[in-house]
DNA sequence: GATGAATGAGCATTCATTCAT
DNA sequence: CATGAATGAATGCTCATTCAT
């Protein structure tokens, strides 16, 4: 007796063959083309299914529902997101290092910004995306912290500043500018590489010029 | 022969007695508590009203809908926050005066994190929103910037740095930090004081030693 | 112990004062207006109210709703109607007695077409106006079929034709033109005067030449 | 690749199976009923779709909205109304064609008359119903208008009469005599073949005798 | 008399999801 | 696998009417 499992049911089980696995891709492509152009909240699985090229119906040996398909491309993004921006870091130069992080990081922003608008909006109403951002961003800023760390033993880095907290700050700012610059156009597109300069030395130099004694 | 407005539809006319503007009051505390409570996206247009006191059809007599609502208690909270926060520049301690606005603005962002965490979420989804936000959000950084112009000629701020992009990133290091610390709760806790002494050394200072030469 | 009378209740007492009078006047006046812009079943209570000059409560002081104001401006178009298209009939000249009548009855019609639209409207949907309305043509087709019977024994009108039914169709062609003509703007405008003789002489002598014999 | 279409919304697409053309036509049934019942204008979607045995949500997959079933039903008894009533004409017997035409009109209109109802409620307030009912009668009256001007050239219609004013005239005879009989039951019942000749007897020759000489 | 605040019933519409075929 | 028909819950909004002041 095999279990069987009830038709379309909720449990969207992986797809078997081949031509499984490319429907179920091309839903996810056009769902994050509907959510793009609808946002989340307003994409609905019809117009997924339509642009995808499936019945209504279709959607759901794929996928359980929207909020399914919207965690499957959003744990993807972040995967990738930490993937792409890893860079080894120099340990004698630290900052160096970061530019290069930052950079990748707001190059791949910039050419996901769509997937980065979903994973904002979902993660106001959606717990489990709230965790999962929340989780990849620690795991940055405890590699950041690793960092400060290392320097403030190398005195490199000032002791007078909380490691934790200076990490945190760097994601902060690197993260907010990204949302600022690439989903909201709201502030002046300078070129990337140049940005992730500006991030690094402001956050590792400081705006001011040190008072000498 | 006196002027008389129609009744209630989509014009949400400003009460005429005493108890009206009591009555829109209480329906604006109740909306805050029902955005706090189910999120704005959720609340519901009868759950104010009946929090309110009222039946569903005075929402009406007040408010086109749950947006204006919304907007009202967002304009209000972007006004008091930037009047809140404003502090007196001192010229010569550029950085003394920043501490003093940021800590300021955490502590009224702690306040209001519930309102906070609405206006993040319309956001969202509400052009309006975004807009009236952008334009706070610029407020708030022409006046930074301004500083850091000023800090320039006095040769207290290094010449090397963009200032749109120094006040930008204070911007984002403060507002992403706020949002992380006290909406999502996903920051350690340290006194505000302190939060907004680190948010200022690291913009200003930097969380490196400068190497002497 | 005297009666006493709700206030403002459903009983619409009449106005006592001149004051009241000129305001359920008014009242009426801004009725018909909205009923004209909007149409009767669109018009709000509020929008008559505004237009009067009064608040909202104050309408139920002179009406008991707005069927009744509608109910007001229908019995008197129609008492209006009768009392102006009649004219005396000359035994020996029907026709002609029909063109006068006709036309006045145009005229009528052309210079209160917003209230007859209200009528026909109201009418689909209000049964008191279907009655009254019908009474009122009642009372026309009588007086048209008592002519045709008179005109039957001087031997003017043909012996064959139903008497009632002749005199129906003379109305419903009547009725039906002024529609088209003043309210539907569906037809060519004929003068009016021209247009009377027109219907009269199709009643009366038909589209088509007599065959001799 | 099948194309493949969203769901329902305001789109109201044509079903794509026999089982759903079915489901389209038994809602059409129910909503002629559920206009005859409660008119058109307080008929709800709701009794429509449950009179069709149907979810209220069906409802919406073939209709957009009432308006669309009953143009839907409205477009159909025009086009069923011209089709029925047609005959051909008689060129040397206009009178006799008109008879034939008015007597197949009345039939219709009895057998339909509560589709008419819906007509002349729903062309009060719906323009688009109001014009297709307009270009309906005036594909009537410009048939009848081309008889009389062939009639004038064969001497049997009289030539100081205007032929579009005829035409009109004969249709608005015919047309209210209908409401009043099929509808309002305002005017008594006579048999139909006799009152379609009545009708033409009139609008052809006349109440009067001709006075010769 | 007059005001305007408050009531509350009433209904259309959307869309995620299921299921018969 | 795929279709598309059907479900049905869920809620915003209007406006006539009442009534406290």
């Amino acid at each position: 007796m095999v279990a069987v499992v009830a038709q379309g049911s909720a449990s969207a089980e992986p797809p078997r063959t081949r031509r499984g696995s490319r429907s179920r891709e091309s839903i996810r492509v056009a769902a994050r083309r509907a959510f793009r152009d609808a946002g989340y909240a307003s994409a609905r699985v019809s117009d997924i299914a339509e642009d995808a090229g499936f019945s209504n119906g279709a959607f759901y040996r794929y996928f359980a529902d929207k909020e399914a398909v919207m965690l499957s491309l959003v744990e993807d993004l972040l995967a990738d997101a930490i993937e792409f921006a890893h860079a080894p870091w120099e340990e004698d130069q630290p900052a160096e290092s970061i530019v290069v992080t930052t950079e990748r990081y707001l190059n791949f922003y910039s050419a996901n910004s769509d997937l980065f608008q979903v994973l904002v909006e979902a993660s106001q109403s959606n717990a489990r995306v709230e965790e999962i951002w929340a989780k990849a961003r620690d795991q940055v800023v405890q590699r950041v912290a690793r960092m400060v760390s290392r320097a403030k033993h190398l005195e490199i880095a000032r002791g007078d500043i909380d490691t934790q907290m200076a990490a945190v700050l760097l994601v902060c700012m690197t993260d907010h500018y990204a949302y600022l610059r690439f989903i909201l156009n709201r502030v002046p597109a300078r070129p990337i590489e140049q940005a992730a300069r500006d991030i690094t030395t402001i956050w590792a130099n400081g705006a001011f010029v040190v008072a000498e004694g």
